[in-house]
DNA sequence: CCTTGACCTTCCAGTGACTGGAACCTTTAT
DNA sequence: ATAAAGGTTCCAGTCACTGGAAGGTCAAGG
C-alpha cells in the first residue's frame, strides 16, 4: 500500500503519518523503486492501534510504552493496566478542571442582563471587582 | 512598578507579561531612563483581568475581544455574555469528549486481569480486534 | 572601588502534535 | 502532450508560553 491509502484506511493523514515515523513513533518505511513508502498489513494494524489510542486521549509518548507492550509478548498486564488507570485519572483531573471553569462562568453570565445595556457584571467579575 | 513587582501583584510571570506585549495583547509599557518597563495601576488591573480570564480557560485571542469590550463604555453586555456562553458551549463539548474517552478507556481496563500475565484486552481493543 | 546578587533588557529556540504550503517527481488516464 | 492525482522533501506556522544565553542596571556590603 501506498502512504495515501494506509492513510484512509487507518483513519490518520498520510501527513501525520509522515510525522509520526519522523518522530520515531513508527519505524521508516519501506520503499518502492520510485521511493515511494510502501505499507504492509502490520503497519496498518499499527497505525489503526495509534489512531485508536490518540482518540482516546494518550500522548504520542504513552503511545510509545503502549506499542512497546503491544509488541512484546512477555509484557505484563498490570504495567498496560497502569498507563490505562493513570490516564483515567489525568481526564478526571481535566474534566473537574473544566467543571469548575464552566460553574464559575456560568455565574458570571446569571447575573448580566445580556441586552443593548453597557452594564455587564461579567467583566466587572473578570476585572476583580468582585473578587 | 517595574515588571517583576506587577507579575508578583497580577498572578502573571514577568516573561508572560512580555509576551503579551509582543503579541499586542497589551500595548508596550512605558519606559523609564534605564530602558526598564514601567507599569501603572491601570496596567496591574488589565494583567489581573487577563489572568482571570485566562484562568476560566479564554484564549488569547477572545481576551482581546473581551479587552476591547471591557475598555468600551459604550458596549452592549449581549456581546459579552454571547462569549462568555459561547465558552460555556465549548467546555461542555470538552467534557462529553472526556467523559467518552474515560467511559472507554475504563471499560478497556475492566476486562484486563492487570497481573503478572501477558494477556491484556486493553492492547487488544486499542488494535481493534474488538473493536 | 569592587563585588555580589537581584533585577532588568533582548533575542533565539523549544514545547506537542500536527498542518499548510512550496517546489518537485511519478503514475495514470485522456 | 497534458492534466490530475498521487507521491517526495523541507520549511514555517499554530498556541501560549518557557528556558536560556548574553548583557545592562541598581542597591548593599566590604
Amino acid at each position: 500500500m501506498n502512504i495515501g491509502e494506509v492513510a484512509t484506511q487507518a483513519g490518520v493523514p498520510a501527513k501525520t503519518i509522515r510525522y509520526y515515523e519522523s518522530v520515531g513513533l513508527i519505524p521508516a518505511a519501506a520503499r518502492r523503486g520510485n521511493g515511494y513508502r510502501s505499507y504492509s498489513q502490520t503497519d496498518l494494524h499499527t497505525l489503526r492501534f495509534i489512531h485508536r489510542a490518540r482518540e482516546l486521549g494518550f500522548s504520542v509518548a504513552e503511545i510509545e510504552d503502549l506499542l512497546a507492550l503491544w509488541r512484546n509478548k512477555r509484557r505484563k498486564s498490570q504495567a498496560v493496566k497502569a498507563i490505562a488507570l493513570a490516564k483515567i485519572a489525568e481526564i478526571e483531573r481535566k474534566i473537574a478542571a473544566l467543571e469548575t471553569m464552566k460553574r464559575t462562568i456560568r455565574h458570571l453570565t446569571a447575573h448580566c442582563h445580556g441586552d443593548a445595556r453597557p452594564d455587564c457584571p461579567i467583566l466587572d467579575d473578570l476585572a476583580g471587582d468582585g473578587g
